[in-house]
DNA sequence: TATATTTGCGTAACCAGTTACGTATAATAG
DNA sequence: CTATTATACGTAACTGGTTACGCAAATATA
């Protein structure tokens, strides 16, 4: 493969990892909307939250997620558009809006699944030869977590 | 770790590639920010194919990092509004524009340079635990090109 | 040479994230 | 009990991508 990111080595991975998973994303649209399904890829994941905790608020799925709020409202809102989510105020907390799952959401679960247990053996298979990476993805996670990508690369330039 | 994208495993992987790629496309952006650095992440690469090839198009650019053209456009726009990219129309071929680094940019160049460097090294030891990962990467990039992830998902719902 | 096809690239509309800011409610401190 | 601080979350403005569409120039074809 003549590749210039791949050319360049460290300078390039970064870029690499974002055109992986880019590509991903792209594709998967596409596969949903290829299959007529109505939602969109960065919903999968807060289906599944919602199905596991029940009732959640923005701040939980944001944590669970690592993501930012605004992120979370903004996919919340799309979903309630559809009529997947629906909402109400905590009586003890106004602030907090309780998030559960619609009628429609339990009743398209199960045909998403399939969907969703397709994409995960693409996965797999992707990874069929790659038997380190999710470990060494996870060793890396674990790094940038404890200090970040910013921090480190202030660290390497005052070190020459 | 308790990570809610771990424990659901080749589920959750997509969305944790994303979550590294974003995590250094936003500190790296902080990190430029903090050092009064006029450019932006999604700049480097094309800096380096600039300098590397002395005058390209779009065309050329976005088939070199493989990506759309338009976002190629969109970079180059505002690397031209700041002055680091100058363009000029082919002679021979009216519809091409030739693009090339502005002096400001040669100028710049090598104070750029450090920062991309301290960059790189921090991308090194982010890796340093993880011998296999640029190889396995590749593989899946190579793997993901010769099918795309719609195509095998599709594939493997229908083997059901 | 006239017509059809391909190529280059600009624009619009969309999705996916971020940071920064504001406001209302809740919790805490004096 | 009042004043301060913290939390929840909504919105705006931004970057970074995509697909879809259109037009003009170049190339191929008849």
């Amino acid at each position: 493969m003549n590749d210039f990111l791949s050319e360049i080595e460290f300078a390039g991975l970064n870029s690499r990892i974002k055109r992986l998973s880019d590509e991903i994303l792209y594709s998967t649209r596409d596969y949903y909307k290829t299959m007529g399904l109505d939602i969109e890829p960065n919903w999968h994941l807060i289906f599944l939250l919602l199905e596991k905790y029940d009732s959640m608020t923005i701040t939980d799925i944001s944590k669970e997620l690592r993501m930012s709020h605004p992120a979370c409202v903004k996919i919340i809102n799309k979903m309630k558009k559809k009529g997947y989510v629906n909402s109400r105020t905590d009586d003890n907390d106004l602030r907090k809006q309780l998030l559960e799952l619609s009628e429609k959401s339990l009743k398209q679960l199960p045909v998403f699944r399939e969907h969703w247990n397709a994409g995960a053996k693409t996965t797999e298979d992707l990874m069929e030869n790659s038997p380190h990476f999710i470990d060494e993805l996870k060793e890396i996670e674990l790094r940038i977590s404890e200090k970040s990508y910013k921090e480190r690369t202030l660290k390497h330039l005052n070190l020459k």
